[in-house]
DNA sequence: GTCTATACCACGATAGAC
DNA sequence: GTCTATCGTGGTATAGAC
């Protein structure tokens, strides 16, 4: 047995994924054929359902490679900061950054073949019925707890409800910047030069989300007439 | 002639699009069938090729019998703040709930169809590749330059840049909520009860947003490393 | 276990008779 | 305007080669 002759595990596997995320992200889900998928893997048609079972099991497993090392990277960061601030309570822009920071960065990383994924993130939230969306939540689940109950030390003020709510607003603000970074124009005359700047446009994005998350609280308990 | 044996012009056609605004919102554009569809319709088949030429050529027909509306809508509130405001400039909060307000009111007012559509829309701006991104963005395109000027207006020290981010970014939090408000459960023990209160909601997402686009601005001119 | 060839049925689109 | 037949392509399932 030679030293390179063993070829890695499940390379197949891996081809298909990569490419998956390129095609879907380039197409969305409905739009790419197993036959383009597969011929570009230079695999057979019939491995994707060899290796995943179908379309939406190859969908699934696309999912699952990375947004538990996302997620997992997400809480590190949190409480490494936690343990730097010695128990003093973190500022809610801090908490934010270190959501926002991990898959903003993902997008810049041209190394890490996530940045097909990260876009495709973006849009898949608001996918129709698909079991995708209640995967999602799972997988997220565990980072959402723990990232809550931080906002919840540093904001103690903050009425439960409320304090869902904006995180929900916040969750939608990056979700749409991730997909729509470079794709939607909806703002006439939008063609900033910065787009791919990802420190950058972490620093704004971190801005406006803590000042949102941060709004003064009003006599929101109005019934409807 | 009877006054009442006139069939009203294109009932085949609007029928179609009633049920194509509520299939493609529960199913999605490709996840629905146009076997289903007519048949729900009570058309034939081949009528949708008949009337709008394909499914997408459908699918477009569909936004645009929406959006104009609306934005037009939007656009005559704007208007009436400012003629009621008799030259002093508006806040910023106003000219958010300007644009806000009118899609989620159309998300309670469930005699309007367009309860469906709105949902529908959220989820179509971040499309991929499709032509339907361009057809809304040449849909949204007088609104967004009247809201821009409103803005300019209001925030007359903001960098046109940060503007158009902040913008962006207050318009993908809307979207979002759109189409995600009863979808995605992304924040775990998000159940609140007042999810249907669009005008509770509307106060909420407002005082975000508004903060959000208030935010400081901070030296955010820094290069990447 | 891994991969290939191939068959199967549902879909969107279209042409042509009515 | 409507209906039917038909075509090309899509996802999927399986039998069998390696």
């Amino acid at each position: 047995m030679s030293l390179r002759a063993v070829k890695p595990p499940h390379e197949t596997r891996t081809r298909i994924l990569d490419v998956a995320e390129e095609l879907f992200m380039l197409h969305g889900f409905e739009g790419t054929s197993m036959r383009l998928l597969t011929s570009r893997a230079e695999v057979n048609l019939a491995a994707v359902n060899y290796h995943f079972g179908s379309k939406d099991a190859l969908i699934e497993a696309l999912f699952r490679r990375r947004l538990d090392p996302m997620n997992a990277a997400r809480i590190a960061e949190l409480e490494r900061l936690e343990k730097d601030g010695k128990g003093r309570p973190l500022t809610a822009e801090a908490i934010i950054r270190a959501f926002v920071g991990q898959s903003l960065r993902m997008i810049e990383d041209d190394k890490c073949g996530g940045r097909n994924f990260i876009r495709l993130l973006g849009r898949t939230y608001t996918e129709p019925t698909k079991p995708i969306r209640v995967l999602i939540g799972q997988l997220y689940a565990p980072a959402m707890e723990r990232f809550k109950a931080a906002f919840e030390l540093a904001l103690p003020q903050m009425p439960r409800e409320e304090l869902v709510w904006r995180m929900h607003f916040m969750f939608g603000t990056l979700a749409y910047t991730l997909a729509a970074t470079d794709t939607v124009q909806l703002i006439a005359g939008c063609k900033p030069e910065d787009r791919h700047d990802a420190r950058l446009l972490e620093d704004r994005l971190t801005a406006f989300l803590a000042a949102g998350l941060n709004a003064p609280l009003k006599h929101t308990v109005r019934k409807a007439a």
